[in-house]
DNA sequence: GATGCTGGTTGATGTTTGTCAAAGAAACGC
DNA sequence: GCGTTTCTTTGACAAACATCAACCAGCATC
């Protein structure tokens, strides 16, 4: 492991505050690995083995039932995924794929709730990590229940623009069928639902996202702090 | 407070273990208030003052936006809800209201958040805690995201069955109103479910439901761990 | 017993969304 | 470069779901 690497990793706020050898110890325990695309890292059900930190690249979280499946989550560098089932020693909940050729760290298990154990600073960064976690999920799910695929996407793009900073051209990050999948639509839909944002000030060409007119999405799009703020 | 609901209270998993000064220091801190029902709780935006646990009666925790509303889940005693806006001391992301007249105990979030600071078997059992809570939103996007209307009645059905140790005829606790918007869906949907799981071995008179057949219902439903079972 | 209220059901209808099939566009390997 | 594969878009259609309105049942009030 690259000394940056582990820089990197002892940066995220669930490691910053822990205890310096401890932290040495599940560096040491852990494995760094390099995959390809589409790997099929953890699968749904299966026994929380490791906690996984994407270093580079990118993972798909999704999940699968009666034949139909879904996209979860995207987890980007640098970020922890499924700490809750490690935590709680439970199965995974969701499978993880990567996406592109990716560095995972993986932490086994044991090792992370026996830091959990001793490391009482450790403890608290996990309750502010799981916290955080879990209203990004309350979030999303407000954003199922509550709005139209139409707004999903409409909404989807203002916080993509505040991502970037304020830009009117950005590039899709993810494929549109993953986009689709998260968004709770189909491809189709979403094609479908691009075409109906042109009408508020939105349009599309490949991965290029043009927002024209941001006061006229937004009065469309009626986005909410409570679903669409992901700091709070 | 009567010693019984403290004692009640004590027993929650989140305060079994803490230190009994602390808990006894959070406990002088609350306030136990009776509310009639439908009394607005908690509004969601607002800042979380208060960490709140029913003690009796039922609380329904719901969001709006675009003038539409959604039940996103119902407390029954003893449990807590909002601990999540209480610890990270960010607004609430959903409402609360009682759906019937309850006692609730409502402990200041700074007294929570010092206790979290004092107690390390406190924050321990939060992590807990949360995690659960994490896991539980997982499944209901799951559910929202992987199934059909009637395929989630069917599954609620049968978790519905499995809470009432295998009886074949149960007593709907909540309204369809309620059940439905939790569901994902309107109360007009919710009775065709009804009537389409009739196919299916579920009859439905009023509040009771009888399951007429378990093999079939669940050949339909086809209920998964990963979504169905609360308790891992 | 009449009145109004709440909650649930039913039927008719319209909108939204998913499905299927086909065509087009971009990415990839050779 | 070319062909192949994968992804995306489009159109036609079907299914799921929401909406609207009417109606019914239970229940409290007067």
């Amino acid at each position: 492991m690259r000394p940056q690497d582990c820089e990197s990793v002892r940066a995220l706020s669930l490691f910053r505050d822990m205890d310096a050898a401890v932290f040495e110890r599940l560096i040491s325990a852990a494995y760094l690995q390099r995959f390809p695309a589409q790997i099929e890292l953890i699968k749904e059900g299966d026994p929380a083995d490791f906690l996984y930190i994407v270093v580079a690249g990118c993972v798909e979280l999704f999940s699968s039932a009666n034949g139909r499946e879904s996209t979860m989550a995207m987890v980007r560098p640098v970020s922890t995924f499924i700490l809750a089932a490690t935590i709680k020693d439970a199965p995974y909940l969701m499978s993880g794929r990567t996406l592109e050729a990716s560095q995972i760290l993986l932490i086994p298990s044991d090792d992370v709730r026996q830091a959990f154990a001793e490391d009482e600073k450790f403890a608290r960064a996990i309750v502010i990590e799981l916290a955080s976690c879990y209203r990004a999920v309350v979030k999303s799910t407000k954003n199922l229940k509550l709005r139209t695929s139409v707004e999903r996407v409409a909404n989807y793009i203002l916080r993509m623009q505040l991502r970037a900073g304020g830009a009117k051209v950005m590039e899709l990050q993810i494929g549109k069928r993953h986009l689709a999948s998260m968004l709770g639509m189909t491809p189709e839909n979403l094609s479908r639902a691009f075409g109906a944002l042109q009408a508020h000030g939105v349009s599309v060409d490949g991965r290029e996202i043009t927002i024209e007119d941001v006061e006229r999405l937004a009065r469309y799009a009626k986005p909410s702090p409570l679903i669409d703020d992901p700091t709070t």
